[in-house]
DNA sequence: ATCAGCCACGTTAGCGGTAACATAGAGACC
DNA sequence: GGTCTCTATGTTACCGCTAACGTGGCTGAT
């Protein structure tokens, strides 16, 4: 005969009325003193701390927050982990919610606007306090999801373009501007652009956009571009690099559309012999921690991706203590590190 | 004078009985039509879709997992975001899990066993389906809660320990053994070790001691150690290897504890003529895909990270599917790959 | 002594869904 | 035609917790 589990099965998830059974208190006391909200009794915190603590209870946050209308989770969703730009993003969001009782929860699109819109969706199903997300360019019923929401939104990393609600970012073209501008002030004539294929990377678009217009206010413009998708960057940095000096052998400068490719580049100039800066010059973007390491310091322009984290944390973290505050909109200004791979005139 | 809002708020969150009213039929009804479950006739499942969609109705699964008893979420807990390690791993789940209908949520304990007694208490506490967590040490309070939540675990990453239910790993004892030897076979006879201060890095650890008991084996040992913490990796993989080999400029082999600061010292030796692997062999731990861009390529292990994110993943799913199937535990064999940094005999 | 006021706790009624069961109506079958 | 079956839908009772309010007992001012 099979022995049936007894009733008081010790394997069954425990509720708040097992530690209010245990101490001999209501559920209700026991909801009080594990949330430390109301007037409970030193001695009876005591009793019922203790009887939770040894049945090892968990509190079950799903019952929680819907009693409460209240769910502590900001959801945060970006396009990539394996990026290094996203991780320190992430980093000052949670270096601020830390301190507000406030949790992150990540969602990764891996720059696909449809699985933005699924991302997206999942975690308005659970009603989160906010959400951050990078970029401003979503879908129609991403964007309407968002702005039914109801809760701070902080779009993140841009802000070239029209916001739903709050954000927090830099201008990209302008920052394709400034660089190219220095470019063309250190005296380099004939430019080439290395960049990512991805058709949904809008940011790297628009510093293109950015760059390309300042050229050509100069009666300039691009001499040969080469892009790519996939595969270690550090690769393909060089890999095209010795595509675009083969095809056009008297280019005098190099811009990347991101660091990692741009380190690629420098390493095979470097192995091939080619005088940095003076033959040729290197620039890339988002002054990613890597580049302390390389045997030159590559130009690179900072993309503020800690405090866009941090600013768009304390958006969130704003908003849901004071309910009423309204939007907000910070523009970051990143600061050009020429390093050495730009000739200094 | 004020407007007030009319009663039927037009920002209020959306419920089932709105799209039931909208649709004429029960909110029983609109749940069996949104969740896909129950025998629903085709006009009604179209009228109710298109009544949801007008709306702009997101579901609550707060009420739904309270409800249902089940969560489609998964707890993953890495140590850390930045490493390019665990991105794969995440990789992997997610490839897996989107098949299932069930969710990865990530959190990070930046090697602090408070922070991922913590992280798991929190997630706990929203009945997640399983829990995948990297490595097999963990606080005492952590290992009960673990085992209390009577959910599918699977600790991966390692296998060198006691599980506490499911595993998916290397054993980086072994690993460290096989590096050890494979560098001695190819008549290497001072061998530096180049690795990381963190004490809860236990991996790093256990290849370590894995590494000095093959030397002992054959009556040799570490000539010099350097330890480091904080930083970028590449810069401190460079001061590293200069350090070393100015306090010990007999070393023939660097043994590095990651292949970043690995590649770090390979930069350094060629930016210093030095013969590798003729004078100084070279290794490091991972395969991390940035090797290939090295201008040569760096001995390491492959730490099958994306297969360790899939078996993990697909035994959360399997146990999700077929609750009473058993705990694995399952063991990767890494391959060791010789790059150019060790020489041939 | 009386009673307002407060403290420490208990009671009640949901939160927004879903499991489980109930039920009306349309064929199917004898 | 009557019973049976099956399909499409509705009803009821929770899930585990918390907001809001209720209450007994003690304190201290009057």
């Amino acid at each position: 005969m099979l022995t049936k589990a007894p009733a008081t099965d010790l394997r069954r998830t425990l509720t708040l009325r097992d530690v209010s059974e245990a101490s001999g208190v209501s559920e209700m006391t026991v909801s009080r003193v594990l949330r430390n909200r109301g007037d409970v009794s030193d001695t009876t915190r005591a009793r019922v701390l203790q009887a939770a603590r040894t049945l090892g209870y968990v509190p079950n946050k799903i019952a929680g927050a819907l009693a409460s209308q209240r769910v502590n989770l900001v959801g945060v969703i970006i396009p990539s982990l394996s990026n290094m730009v996203f991780p320190e993003v992430m980093t000052g969001i949670s270096a601020v919610l830390d301190n507000t009782g406030l949790q992150p929860v990540v969602g990764v699109t891996n720059y696909l606007p449809a699985r933005e819109e699924t991302v997206l969706y999942e975690m308005l199903s659970w009603r989160p306090s906010g959400v951050i997300l990078a970029g401003l360019e979503h879908s129609a019923a991403a964007r309407a999801m968002l702005v039914q929401a109801g809760i701070p939104i902080v779009e993140i990393m841009d802000i070239d373009g029209q916001v739903v609600d709050s954000a927090v970012g830099i201008s990209h073209r302008r920052a394709g501007r400034q660089m190219a501008e220095a470019i063309v002030a250190s005296g380099y004539k004939r430019i080439a652009f290395l960049g990512t294929q991805m058709p949904n990377d809008f940011r790297a678009k628009k510093r293109l956009e950015g760059f390309e217009e300042a050229l050509k206010r100069v009666g300039m413009s691009l001499v040969d571009r080469e892009f790519y998708d996939g595969g270690s960057a550090l690769l393909k940095g060089r890999e095209m690099t010795a595509a675009v000096l083969r095809r056009s052998p008297d280019v005098d400068f190099l811009y990347y559309s991101n660091d990692m490719i741009g380190a690629g580049g420098l390493l095979y100039c470097l192995d091939h012999g080619i005088d940095v800066p003076e033959k040729v010059g290197l620039a890339g973007f988002n002054g990613v921690e890597l580049l302390d390491g390389l045997p030159r310091r590559l130009a690179t322009m900072d993309a503020c991706r800690l405090e866009i984290g941090r600013r768009a944390a304390q958006i969130i973290a704003g908003r849901n203590e004071h309910p009423n505050l309204g939007s907000d909109i910070v523009e970051l200004f990143p600061t050009l590190q020429p390093g050495d791979t730009i000739r200094q005139r």
